[in-house]
DNA sequence: AAATATTTTTAGATTAACCTAATTTTATTT
DNA sequence: AAATAAAATTAGGTTAATCTAAAAATATTT
């Protein structure tokens, strides 16, 4: 496996998160909007990927990424993660200032580095966001998915999978602006019916019933 | 002033060091060479160099560093040495493999990440190489430094850089035990090829080279 | 199923950083 | 001081990564 330049290591990344960990097929113009460039710029790019076999790509069709890309994105996301640890650990950083600069050195290329890294953070298993970091094989633990109806006030969480997938139910979601990805912050609970009172991505205020929150599963 | 590239800073630490420390005019065969790259990609940065005021460029006249290009190439060499630190103090390389990661690091940009990478060391005034550490207004204190070569017979000194830091010459080095910090004392000067006799902190009796003695310094 | 809209790709330019080959300038010999 | 050698620059080309504008493919609406 030949090294991947920092642009085309970016691009694998931004495949890996748009697709859920490689399962989706991925859109061009989502990939254009998650890295700030141009649908032309990403095609160009995804064809380059595909040569490398990196991806999967069958045009107008979307990429999945490959085997390899896989291994090579989660390898990139173990080196941001584990620098974001390092960061807020031993160099006493917020957690919110320390995205940036992970976006630089995890392009840093030297695997005895990050081992030794790991070794000296005490092999930590989540980033300072909750994230998991996958260890040299790419394996992790993701965290326990819970229903939003368990989670308590003020309590944060990041929307990954749905219990029920009836397309009523999704467009329900759609239409109220819940997603995949997005981050959720329970604001009230209200006993007697089970609705509550959620906060998504920060800005939207949202009520939802009990049948949505026991169906959205967040991690925490 | 606006931000260089990695080439950039390359060149312009290049300039930096072949100029010791910005007096000397500089060749552009001599950046080719240490740089390992071509006299016709020297000149073609030099004048995009020029461009930006980090060099005064004199056609076929060589160049010599400018006060900002010196500035700039003095933070990337702080960065450098300081990561060198960490890499040697914290992560428990040996000082011979730290140079092609701080390659890399060194071009890390976030001010705020090297003042706290400072702090985490304690503000250290050396690098594992005994080289000083600029400090954010790129000043630095030098020790008087020697080669071993220039100090008489019955000279005493300490070890504190190596002028070679290839990590062949480093790896020697450990081998026959010199390293920083070591008390030396010229016991005896061979004329006809430069090598000579020491005593390594009173106690071992080394031989060594011309070559050696050129390259490791000492204060006395 | 046609028309329209949206998405994606291609074509053609641009910029940084390199290269080789040719040319020009400076230095060294005879 | 010519002739020759060495050093440096320019000319012209390449590759990666971007862009805008035009064309092609797919999706949606009427």
């Amino acid at each position: 496996m030949k090294k991947l330049s920092f642009a085309e290591e970016n691009y694998l990344k931004a495949v890996y998160h748009l697709s859920n960990a490689g399962e989706l097929d991925v859109t061009t113009n989502s990939i254009a909007e998650e890295m700030d460039t141009k649908a032309a710029s990403v095609s160009d790019m995804l064809r380059r990927l595909s040569e490398k076999e990196m991806v999967v790509y069958r045009k107008y069709q979307g990429v999945k990424i490959s085997e390899v890309g896989k291994t090579a994105a989660l390898q990139v996301i173990r080196k941001h993660r584990l620098w974001e640890v390092f960061l807020v650990e031993k160099l006493k950083f917020n957690w919110d200032q320390v995205h940036e600069i992970a976006e630089q050195l995890e392009h840093i290329k030297s695997p005895l580095l990050i081992q030794r890294l790991d070794d000296f953070l005490g092999h930590p298993k989540f980033d300072p966001h909750g994230d998991p970091i996958p260890d040299e094989n790419g394996l992790f633990k993701e965290k326990p998915q819970v229903p939003l109806a368990e989670v308590e006030v003020s309590g944060d969480g990041i929307v990954v999978a749905v219990k029920d997938t009836n397309s009523m139910f999704l467009q329900h979601l759609d239409r109220i602006g819940i997603y995949l990805g997005a981050k959720t912050k329970v604001t009230e609970k209200v006993e007697f019916d089970g609705s509550m009172e959620i906060l998504v991505d920060g800005k939207n205020k949202l009520f939802i019933s009990k049948e949505v929150a026991e169906n959205v599963l967040v991690t925490h």
